[in-house]
Formats: C-alpha cells, structure tokens, sequence
RNA sequence: GGGGGAGUGCCCGAGUGGUUAAAGGGGGCAGACUGUAAAUCUGUUGCGUAAGCUACGUUGGUUCGAAUCCAUCCUCCCCCA
C-alpha cells in the first residue's frame, strides 16, 4: 500500500512543493488540515478544476482534513497571474451569487461529517471584508515587498508587455491570498495549501505571510498543469468550456467529453482524474494497447468522470445515448427509445409550424447560426437527416417522414439534434 | 503636469484615399482518411437566395470616393517630471 504522497507522485500530481521530506514528515505526524481555493469567475466550476477538487477528497481519503475555501473577497479582485491582459470586474452582487453556487458545488465533492477528518467550507469574505484601510496596508503591506512581487514570473509578462499593464488593484491579489493562508493556519490550524501550477506565487505568499505573523512554517504543493498534446487548452471543447453543472453541460455532453480524449493521454488523465487504483489504471491501459480502437482507457475515464461528478443515473443516460447514436442504427430505435434520448438530455427543438424545409429546421432549432451558413452545411454533405445525408436545403420536414414522431439530425460527424413538430 | 505611441474581423496581425468584406497566421466549422483518437490533406469562416446591406474604438467633417486625411471624445501603453 503506498502512502499518500508516493500515490501522488505516482499519478503525477505533484509539481513543485515546499521542503518534501518535512512535507511527508508532517503528514505522517497526524490528521493535517489542508486548503485549496476557488474564486467565483463563473456560477459554475469547469473540468480544469477538478484536479485541485479532487486533491482534496485524496487527502481526505488519506486521512487528513480538508478545506474548500471560496473567493468572495478575491473574486471580487481577479488574480492576475499568467493572464495576459487585465479583468474587468464583476458586480458584487454576480460575485456573491456565483460564490454561493461554487459553494454548494465544491461540497459534493468532499465528506461532512462529525468526525475530525470532516470537510470544512469557508469564503475569505468573512475575514477580508472587515479589514481596514489602515489596517491591512500597516499590519499586511508592510510584509510584502514590491520588488519581490515585481519579479514573479506569474505578474512578468504584464509588467514587460509593450501594450497591457496591471493595476494596483489586481497587483494586491496575492496580498489577500496570502492572507487567508494566515488566517486559515491561525483559525483551523491549516499548514498545507495545495493549487495549480500558476498559483506557487500565491502560495507561497501565504507560506511567508503565516511565518513571519504566525511564526508558524507551514507547506506548499502545487498541481501540474493540465494540458493536451498539441499544446491546446484542456477542457474546452467546440462551444466551450466543460462546465461540472449540468445545467451548462450536459452528462452527456460531460460524457462525450471524456470519450473524446485523444490516445496519448488517457493513460495521463486516467491517472490524473480518477480514484482508479494503479493496478486497475495498469490493466485498463494494457488492454488499450492491445485493441486501441475499441478505446478501453477513454470509456473507462468517461464512466469514471461521469459517475464521480453526474452520478449513476446520468452516467447511464449518457451511456444509452451513446450507444443509440453511435453503435446502433437509427432505424432500429422504436418510440420508448427516442422518448429516452429526449429525456436523457439530447439537444431538443420544439417549433411551432406543422411543417418546414429542412434550412428553416436548421435555422430555428439553432443547429446553424444564419441561412446562409444552414446552406453551406448542407450543400457540404454535413447533414442527416433520420440517418440519411442530404444535400437538398428544400426538403420539407413534416408529419410523413418522422422518426417516432421527431426529426433527427446530425450535424458533421458527432453533433445530434431532436427537432419537433408542432400541429 | 509635459512628451510620445496605439486602438482593424473570434484572436494575433498586414493595410496609410479607390481594384479592400479587408493580406497572412491561429482558432472555429465542414469534407476526405480513420477508431466518435492523433497526424495529414481540402474547402470554408460578417448578414442576405440575390440585388444589396452593415463593418476597421466614438462622434462629426473633408472628398465623387475613407480602415486610410482632419477634428472630437473614449480607452490603453511608454518615457520625462
């Protein structure tokens, strides 16, 4: 049985940290309590922030204490690190909403219960938003120095750039940063932050802060980036971001998602995302090695991902619609089975009009952006209709050529819709 | 406070009076090949069936004609104090 950090480093989880050997020392003394926080950029977390979520629940699983801190204060500032360009700042109003979401979705993620290993919520709201002008540039500032703050790579390309430059306000981020590290160490005894890659500065903001106002030396750890092989941001996909509610992405959207993955970093990913044990991640991959078609590794992380964030029930849809689209044959789907696609989450147009041409179909069930890029797609042979390719923009849809009552059609290789018609 | 520079399509970036819906690259979308992979190749990428319309930070102006010239305002950057 490994312990906990040689599981990570196994996984490849740890990319830079503080002392290691005091780091494994003070981990094996007892139950250790452990930060990692997340601002409120958006009412939802995207898969890219699962790796630090999920850092947690293993910490946690190994016996130590987890905090999931939310950033009602330092949403409201915007971190600067490694962006290009300066953020515009969001109202405090969006910034409290969107914190309360983050909230209730980190929660599930991690265990609440009596025990001294619980999980524990907070929002650096209830500690910054009392601090005094005065105060904070006295008892903080004072331990920050400006040219060691200038010399952070994380801030380097906004101080250098010929046409961006950083304003005060986003230049203090790491201030606040570093002071709920303080904060966090004095009120639950936490001595371990862990983070992205891009978040050391950050970090080690905190790890200062505490030493020299705490007198207490406490740990840093930060996760690798998560990237894909051509270099490409991870966790987007053609619209967008891969967000973990559902309400912005679909399970099976989420599904889709990881079944995607290309070849060479299933294995990385496996690792990475999933509570898998490294004999079942070994088998899995050697499976795939051998029958790389049948993609093993990629269905594996799919149901993980799946279950671990949708759970079972929508995993199973997911996997349903899945298999309806992609292994079977429409024709073979008889009404209960287009009934389930819909209520499984398929993208799904209700119109008005008893009947249209298959442009207006397109057009109003937003499967194409304008008529005239409708057009482009069907005269390039990208759309099916109920399984058949056409390329005839004029062709009605109507009651005498459903499928079980709806249109189905599929846009290039992979994208499908559900058009119905009214009477 | 003084001086200088910049704002172009999703992004980067060329363009300094007409042939510019705007070079080039990236990204996106689609087609071919495959395994719903990667790589590669091809097409396409403001709206409109079309005539045409709307676009180069803002608002005006000069001109037969402006992204290109002038003024105004807004935003950003750099340098000096």
């Amino acid at each position: 049985m490994m312990n906990l950090i040689e599981d990570l480093q196994w996984r490849g989880l740890i990319n830079q940290s503080t002392d290691l050997e005091s780091l494994k020392q003070h981990l094996d003394s007892g139950v250790c309590t452990v930060y990692s926080g997340f601002d409120p950029t958006a009412d939802s977390l995207h898969v890219g922030h699962l790796v630090p979520l999920l850092m947690l629940k293993r910490f946690q699983d190994y016996g130590h204490r987890p905090v999931v801190l939310v950033g009602g204060a330092t949403g409201m500032i915007g971190d600067p690190s490694f962006k290009a360009t300066e953020r515009s700042l969001n109202t405090a109003q969006t910034v409290q909403e969107w914190t309360e979401k983050l909230q209730q979705q980190t929660s599930q993620f991690v265990r609440f219960d009596d025990s001294e290993t619980s999980a524990l919520a907070v929002n650096n709201y209830d500690w910054t938003s009392s601090l005094n002008v005065i105060e904070f540039l006295r008892d903080i500032g004072k331990h920050f120095s400006v040219n060691m703050m200038m010399n952070r790579e994380s801030v380097k390309q906004r101080l250098s750039r010929e046409d961006q430059g950083i304003s005060f306000t986003e230049f203090s981020y790491t201030l606040l940063q570093g002071l709920d590290y303080k904060v966090l160490n004095e009120q639950h005894n936490c001595t371990l932050q862990i983070g992205g890659s891009d978040q050391w500065g950050n970090i080690i903001s905190g790890v200062e802060l505490t030493r020299r106002m705490n007198n207490n030396q406490v740990h840093a750890l930060t996760l690798p980036l998560v990237t894909k092989s051509d270099g490409t941001k991870f966790g987007k996909t053609e619209s967008g971001a891969v967000w973990l509610s559902a309400n912005k992405t679909s399970p099976y959207a989420f599904y889709q998602f990881w079944l995607n993955v290309e070849d060479s970093k299933v294995e990385e990913y496996l690792k990475l995302f999933t509570f898998l044990s490294p004999e079942v991640i070994m088998g899995i991959m050697a499976k795939q090695q051998g029958e790389p078609h049948l993609r093993h590794g990629q269905k594996a992380l799919a149901n993980a991902m799946t279950e671990l964030v949708h759970g079972a029930e929508a995993l199973e849809s997911a996997q349903r619609i899945t298999h309806a689209l992609f292994k079977g044959n429409l024709s073979d789907l008889d009404s209960a089975d287009i009934a389930q696609l819909k209520q499984d989450g398929m993208p799904y147009k209700k119109l008005s009009q008893s009947s249209c041409t298959l442009l207006q179909g397109l057009v109003e069930a937003e499967i194409a952006p304008s008529n005239n890029e409708g057009r482009k797609l069907i005269k390039g042979n990208a759309i099916a209709l109920n399984g058949d390719k056409t390329t005839d923009f004029e062709h009605s849809l109507d009651a005498s050529n459903t499928l079980h009552g709806v249109h189905v059609i599929k846009k290039g290789k992979k994208h499908w819709f559900m058009l119905e018609l009214g009477k």
